[in-house]
Order: C-alpha cells, then structure tokens, then sequence
DNA sequence: TAGATTGTTAATCGATTAACAATC
DNA sequence: TAGATTGTTAATCGATTAACAATC
C-alpha cells in the first residue's frame, strides 16, 4: 500500500504494538497473528492488519508475522534507529523524576540537557545533567543537536517555554503542563495530560449504575 | 439533550474546558462563547456547543456561556464536588514525584496511601505518606475509602497490581506502565502513556518533508 | 430592533469492522 | 491438499462539522 495520509490514531497505535512484539521477541516467541495481537492488545485483528498494511507488506498469508521482522518495520516506521536528543524545561518533581529516569525513555530519546527559569537552581545536578539557565537554551540546542523538547513547568509557563523550543530550533515538544499549547506548521506538540485521565476517570466511577444528572435523564 | 451514550471524546474534552474556564474566572471573564472557546482551545465551536449540550442547556442564545455557572456545570458532570481517596502503587522515581505533587491532583483526587512490592522500603516515609507492603493494600482501600489505584511500578508487575486493586475493590485506575492491562466490566482502566507520546512524536519529526518509506514496500 | 449565539438536526467526514480472494 | 491468515475492498459505524431556526 503506498503511504498515503497516515492518520494520528493508526501512529499512536504503533508503539502499543511494538511493546508488546518485544516482549515476544524476549519470550522467543517468532511469529504471531493478527488475531493473537488483537486479543493480548485489545483490538480488532482486522484493524491492526491494516495499520500494518499502510507502512507495508510485513505478514505472509497463512503464517502471520515474523515477530523480529515486524519488530524491526515499526522501529524503522517510528524511527527509533536514530538517537534523539532532548532539552526539558522544568526541574519540578516530575521533571527530576523524568531526568532520573532518562533511560527508560531509552530507545531512541536521551535527555541531554535541562533548564529551569529559577536562577537560583543554576548549575544543580540532577541524574549527573548540570541545570543551566533559559538564555543557555537556543546555543544548547544547536550544540547537541537537540530535536525535541519536554516541558515540565507550570501551565502559566508553558507557552513561553513553548515559544522559546520553537524560537531555538526545536521541532517536536512534549508537554507536560495541563493547558493547550499554540503550535505553528511544522511544529509537532504531543500532550502527556494525565491530570486529564484522572479527571475524566472521575466521571466515569459509579456511573456503571447510571445516577448522573438525575433531574433530566429518561 | 437527554444523557444518551456518552463519547469518550466528548468526556474527555471536559477537563479540557474546565481548566481554560477556570483561567477565564480567575481574570474575572464572566461570559464566553463557544466561538471563544473553540479559538482557545483549537476546536470547532459546534463541537463545544454540542459536548456540552450532552448534559444540559447551560448557555443563553445571542449571549453565550457565563464562566462561573458553566465551571459549576462541569464539575458536577465529572464529579469533582467529591473528594476521591487514592492508592498509589510503586514508589519509584515517577511514583514518588506524584506523591509529592499530591496536591496537583488537586481538585477532587488525594493520595491516601502508597504502596511498594519491595518489602525493604516498608516505613520509608514520602511527602507524609508512610509506604506499606502489599499485603496492607485491602485493609486500606476499606479503611480509607479508596476508590481510585495508580499503578507507577514496571510493565512486568503492572498487571498484577491491577488485579490487586480489583480484587480490593478499587473500580478506577490509572496506569503509567507502558503496557494493555486486561480490565473487567465495571472497571474502568486509564492510561498516562508517555513513553507513547514519544515514540509516536518521533514518528512526525522531519516527515513533514515526507521521506519515510521511499522503497515501497517488501 | 438588529446582531449574536445557542441548541439541534442534517450532512460530511473519517475510522473501524466485516468479508473474502489470494496464497502460504 | 486443507486450513490458516494476510492484504484490501466494501460496509458500517461513529464522530465532527455545517447549517439554521429559536431566541436572547
């Protein structure tokens, strides 16, 4: 299939597919069908068939898929052969937490450098990264050849942090703070909004037995 | 409108308005419109008018919404008028910054209790909170009245630890491990899913020039 | 009033699922 | 071969957007 528009849900599910073929692949495991990857991963075996088959012809009729083949597509489809290199903005609890991590963020994504607007926390280390001030931020990112920025600041701060990544170069952001970002073409800004979740959860506990708006309903 | 099937779109656009409204009353905005809204908020106004009609007439044609009234709304829609007590699960770097956020959480979630496998960080005190073993997690989701699980531990355990909520009553979950947790009915399961929002961002960066899958296929 | 904006129905768009010929 | 499973087209489903009467 040629590679037309991909849409946004098809992308997002090609990690979720990913993780688990790994954890085949660790369970020596070789081939695997459409349906099993439905079951374990929740999904229609039909779809997951056609996600594929937007990106290419991976499966052989009547076998399946070989697990590290298709392993090695979706690492070519999301690029994770490449190293990329992060700036975070943001040494709250969770942007340390984040840095600390790091590697879990490892295939493909290294933090390399991290800021935070409060001069006083200049030259702290967090996880052996060094803070340094925003105006650091623009030679930062040309030096290590930063492509993506973490945003880990207060939602009143996060559009001028935004702003700042653009103004320095950078081309895909991840944002943290639980507010809309204004992006620009060409610029890719993913929500990690899991204040978002918590709140939507909320709705939907207890509402098994249907005792919401109880003036008007039925 | 009556409250027929609601989408999860549409519920989770809600806490989306919800914190934009808020910033509007805190600049003593009293009245908005869906058209405001929407440029915000980069979403279509008929969108917005018809998500919120789900659950009521909440707006006055020719004039729009009132800001207060409307935050009134939505938070009785998701329930926020209700504290809700947490169980956190996994006391690792990710963990521990959520419960030193805490408050963050703030509106209606609070994190009552917090949990580790590894029986040697038992006692470890965090933000207040002291860690307990596993064991413990029952007698707590009755003692506090827990009704929501975080579960911050690795992928491999992730599973398990879901069970373990189930099976001690809990009926909401939040995930942060990379990996589909089977759910029963009556369980509703979300996911903050980060290292997704990375992996399917690299995914974007650079093809806006369109150079992926130059070769066909194969 | 005249202009503005909602609530809601109808039209459109896009994504998911079903079905099946091809073929391993 | 016979059974299994892909890749892909067609059918279905659901969500978004447009349009407009109602009305503030």
């Amino acid at each position: 299939m040629k590679p037309n528009k991909i849409s946004e849900a098809v992308v997002r599910r090609l990690p979720v597919y990913l993780r688990f073929l790994n954890e085949l692949s660790a369970s020596r495991i070789q081939t695997v069908s459409s349906q099993d990857l439905g079951e374990k991963l929740d999904l229609n075996p039909a779809q997951i068939r056609k996600d594929l088959a937007y990106f290419g012809e991976f499966g052989r009729k009547g076998v399946g898929y070989n697990v590290d083949y298709l392993i090695e597509k979706i690492r070519q489809i999301l690029k994770l052969d490449k190293m990329m290199h992060v700036a975070l903005v943001g040494t709250g609890n969770l942007g340390r937490a984040l840095c600390n991590y790091n590697m879990y963020i490892k295939d493909n994504m290294k933090i390399v450098s991290v800021f935070d607007a409060d001069e006083s926390k200049k030259g702290t280390l967090i996880n052996q990264l060094t803070v340094q001030p925003m105006q650091e931020l623009s030679a930062a990112v040309k030096q290590h050849d930063i492509s993506v920025g973490i945003i880990t600041v207060p939602s009143a701060e996060a559009q001028n942090v935004a702003d700042q990544f653009v103004a320095a170069g950078i081309r895909g952001i991840l944002n943290f703070a639980p507010v809309v970002l204004k992006s620009i073409p060409g610029v890719r800004i993913h929500h990690a909004d899991f204040t978002a979740e918590l709140l939507s959860l909320a709705y939907y506990m207890d509402h098994i037995n249907g005792s919401l708006n109880g003036e008007e309903s039925q």
